[in-house]
DNA sequence: CCATATACCTGGCAGC
DNA sequence: TGCTGCCAGGTATATG
């Protein structure tokens, strides 16, 4: 479900409300991704101190560690001071003085893993080659030039790799590069300098948008409110195949790189 | 080191 | 109505 914006939506929409809370309880249901690594029971007494987003990871910042969530490509989070009993798809409630943090996620690529520390494992094998925050004053230019040069895969899937930038998914990757007027396929050490420039400003607005907007690209997303219908922003190239651009009214093309489903326009991105 | 393919799992939808 | 095949927001891991 959920690239960087839908899951910065969803830590916001949760974030304050848990705060300070005590865990009561841990309920895993069906395996996830991976074990949570360690008995549910540790976490009991354990106070959630804050919660933060690293790339698609949430932290849940505890006493005695880190709480590490991921939403897979269909998981959701929802916080509330109680719950109706779990359904087919909820695999993990965690329950608290505050409330209840469920997760919701049907096809179970999503994940909940308990690390002692953010740079002790397992959490420093799944955040440690992260790349820049598209978010932060971190995500630089210069860096994200240099980072760029060392590649000679296509733009597209050097985006979705996250080593060189977190947070750009498949839909966000295909709308980034169509602001800057890049062709997904053009190998990523060979865009000019000034394409480079634009891309970087074009994952920073494309992004921070979605933020604004409440989380947008998704048809079923929903905060840890339960709030959903946001649903904005549309697409500029994403699942418009065949329909016609809305700079130039050429018909938006559909390819498949490494196994993904990318759109372009073949006028507007040129290279 | 880098690029690419594979695997994980379920549900929704188009087509017959 | 029901079946089949294809598609879907991610990413660690294996393979070349």
């Amino acid at each position: 479900m959920p690239e960087l914006p839908e899951v910065e939506v969803t830590r916001q929409s949760f974030a304050s409300r848990i705060a300070g809370a005590r865990v009561l309880a841990m309920h895993m249901g069906k395996p996830l991704r991976w074990p949570l690594g360690v008995a549910s029971a540790s976490l009991l007494g354990q106070t959630v101190l804050r919660v933060r987003r690293r790339g698609k990871y949430l932290l849940l910042d505890m006493d005695r560690g880190v709480l590490l969530l991921h939403l897979g490509m269909s998981g959701s989070l929802n916080f509330a001071v109680s719950q109706p009993p779990a359904g087919k798809h909820d695999h993990m409630d965690l329950v608290t003085t505050l409330g209840v943090l469920r997760l919701h996620d049907p096809r179970r690529f999503g994940a909940a893993v308990w690390s002692a520390a953010e740079d002790q494992e397992p959490a420093l094998k799944l955040l440690g080659k992260l790349g820049m925050e598209p978010l932060t004053d971190g995500f630089e230019l210069k860096l994200f030039q240099q980072g760029l040069k060392k590649r000679s895969a296509p733009i597209k899937q050097v985006l979705l790799a996250g080593d060189v930038v977190v947070g750009v998914g498949n839909i966000y990757a295909s709308e980034a590069l169509f602001f800057s007027g890049i062709r997904p396929t053009v190998k990523a050490h060979k865009i000019s300098a000034p394409r480079v420039a634009k891309l970087h400003a074009a994952i920073r607005q494309v992004l921070s948008r979605a933020v604004e907007q409440g989380g947008s690209s998704l048809k079923d997303f929903v905060n840890a409110e339960g709030q959903t219908g946001y649903f904005q922003l549309e697409a500029s190239v994403y699942g418009r195949a065949g329909l016609p651009c809305r700079s130039c009214e050429k018909p938006i093309q559909h390819i498949v790189q490494g196994q993904r489903s990318t759109f372009y326009c073949p006028v507007c991105q040129k290279l």
